[in-house]
DNA sequence: CTAATAATGGATAAATTTATCCATTATTTA
DNA sequence: TAAATAATGGATAAATTTATCCATTATTAG
């Protein structure tokens, strides 16, 4: 569905978006343990994500990731999505035929419009911050 | 979404089914050039189709690609798409998680097991043959 | 039986994605 | 100001996916 960069990303933030409702900032270190991830390549992702806004990135001692108010009342998983994985989830043909165009439409289109839709919806209907207050609870995982 | 040889895969087999419901075999090349994709490539896809039965493959001058009545009867978009990519798409988890897992849930457990059930309700919904249909009456394409 | 045809299978190659390494830069504290 | 800390950026490397090439096998028609 996703690419790994994506996955990565997107729990990143929300590791990120609970510490920093919990007023703690985390090192890639730290990020790197919570999400299970390879930490060299999950700091070109929270590059991309800091240089797009969405998250903070503070250097030096005491310094380290963190998501300010605006950001954790703004960012949904439509955005880190979007900022990684760029557009072709939304308007992506499901056949890879380029560009979904309803008025010469692919096999699949009407279907998969559908699909799409939902999932689009979903995204952005969900802040990172819902899912990093669900994650402080204990109610979900990280890694496994 | 789906692999591009998932893709190839998809588009391929809604044509040979066009063809074959017009008692039509195909060769490599005519597929190829209908669907627009790499020949070598979708040779290897196709095979693979062939070894799940999902298509019959003929060698030798008449040769070619064909589904027949039973294949056409049967042939669903899970099932190219299963043979292809495998379950991935239906018990993976959103996040990447090894196997999505209610009782240790990913923090978008919920809101993607939503999508993933539409989804495959829509994959095993859908007969390749039907597509086919569509695609013959001029309705639909597979390039572009 | 021969020649032509078309899929098959194996070996590579190219491209993309994922992952690592390391020197540099910015920042803080002592 | 020096030392320590943590992110950054650039260069590679490994892995996976996509794509190509070619010799072989099976089949058909002449
Ligand atoms: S054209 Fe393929 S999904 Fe719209
Ligand atoms: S655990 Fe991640 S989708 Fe179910």
């Amino acid at each position: 569905m996703f690419s790994k960069a994506c996955e990565y990303g997107i729990r990143a933030s929300i590791f990120i978006a609970e510490q920093s409702l919990l007023d703690c900032k985390v090192s890639l270190k730290d990020v790197a343990d919570a999400i299970e991830s390879p930490a060299a390549y999950t700091s070109k992702i929270l590059q991309k994500l800091s240089k797009s806004k969405l998250i903070n990135s503070d250097k030096g001692p005491t310094g380290g990731f963190s998501m300010d108010k605006t950001q954790l009342e703004q960012v949904k998983l439509s955005t880190i999505v979007y900022a990684i994985d760029g557009e072709a989830i939304y308007n992506g043909c499901g056949l890879g035929l380029k560009n979904c165009n309803a008025s010469k439409p692919c096999p699949v289109h009407d279907q998969f419009k559908v699909i799409r839709e939902e999932l689009k919806k979903m995204l952005e209907s969900t802040l990172v911050k819902t899912l990093a207050v669900d994650l402080e609870k204990g109610l979900t995982f990280l890694k496994r």
